[in-house]
DNA sequence: CCTACCGATCGGTAGG
DNA sequence: CCTACCGATCGGTAGG
């Protein structure tokens, strides 16, 4: 009747094979440090995981369902066409932002092995984008959304920018102007803004202001 | 007495360190690899390049000098500042996509060693990204750019972009819907698009100098 | 640019 | 989940 080991080693396991292999690389971080850094011995750890490509696939595996699981449900979450889009992002940058290693792993990963990533990308991803690009498809024929955008592969650049502020922002960040005030903040910023010119039309009128959007609908 | 051999070894070690390290990262690749694919031994390398962080410091040396001086070639050619910011992104897709390992190299030295990047990057990229903010401004005060643009995040954005597209392109080119034709092109096409809806203002009239372009409005 | 060699660490196994 | 141990490979050196 008593619990195991509340924080489940296996659980641990996994956090710390994700921080470390986002710190450092697949090659670069030793099961041995992962042991470590868990508090147990390397046998220990292969007593969990057979092998240290077992457990990169765990890491992997966890970090896409989790994907798979927060991201569409943030957009069923909103009603209109405009919103979803919205909803959208924010859920795909709050998805890194929550925890930045999941943004710099991905990256690592795409590197190392582009050929199983792109089957787990199919494998997880697809619904996801799916979702997305026919919202796009509606706001085109309703002429809010620009005629001449192609809806998966504007997807995948938003993906791209998103995954790419966060794990490399802290360099290019240092690259902006002002100071050291949140700058990955500012990069976000101005990735809202880049999404949202890039996707929706001009407003028709430009005098009317206040609420504007006509028609707003589902 | 015979002259040494015409690629000169040290270029040759050069050229595939950055190879080798773009593909399978730094830790990945063992330095006895990069002398094997040079065609030397081990200890022969260790005399070109004291150790292997004096040939990786040499590879990103090589790496951003190109950069320092190809793309403000690019920029110089154009006369308009429309024609400027233009031939400044294709100069910087083409830079990429003429040797991607260059983008490979450099998201994975981001992730591993963030702090001397970002030095780096200052030294190296600092006057290119001012020449192209410097653009932008003017376009901004013509009324041709976006107002609400943040110059040097826009621009660390189209980086971010460039690079990513190049570097983990064939993973997200994967999941665009068509086929196996031309997917990267596809991304880079969109890319385009994107850099230009989200920089220039819509000209529906013609009339110049118009009204200070409002922050904006949900 | 080579042969020969170094200690340290790697992923993984035996056996309990 | 542990101790003890394995062959292979790592970055680097001695010495020519």
């Amino acid at each position: 009747m008593n619990a195991p080991a509340p924080p489940d080693v296996r659980t641990r396991i996994l956090a710390e094979a994700t921080r470390l292999f986002a710190q450092r690389g697949f090659e670069g971080a030793s099961i041995q440090a992962v042991a470590s850094a868990v508090g147990i011995r390397k046998p220990s750890l292969l007593y969990w995981f057979p092998s240290k490509d077992a457990l990169r696939d765990a890491v992997l595996e966890q970090l896409l369902s989790h994907w798979k699981d927060d991201l569409p449900r943030a957009l069923a979450a909103s009603s209109s066409g405009k919103d979803r889009l919205h909803s959208s992002l924010s859920a795909l940058m709050e998805f890194f932002r929550q925890d930045p290693c999941r943004a710099t792993l991905l990256v690592r990963e795409m590197l190392d092995r582009p050929d199983a990533m792109r089957d787990l990308f199919r494998a997880h991803l697809q619904p996801w984008t799916r979702l997305v690009t026919d919202t796009i498809r509606m706001g085109q024929e309703t002429g809010r959304v620009h005629a001449d955008l192609d809806p998966e592969a504007w997807v995948m650049q938003l993906v791209t920018m998103a995954v790419g502020t966060i794990a490399t922002g802290p360099v290019t960040a240092a690259m902006l102007a002002g100071a050291e005030d949140a700058t990955v903040e500012r990069q976000l910023h101005e990735l809202v803004r880049i999404a949202r010119t890039s996707l929706f039309n001009a407003r028709p009128a430009p005098d009317s202001r206040g609420h504007a959007h006509p028609g707003e609908e589902a």
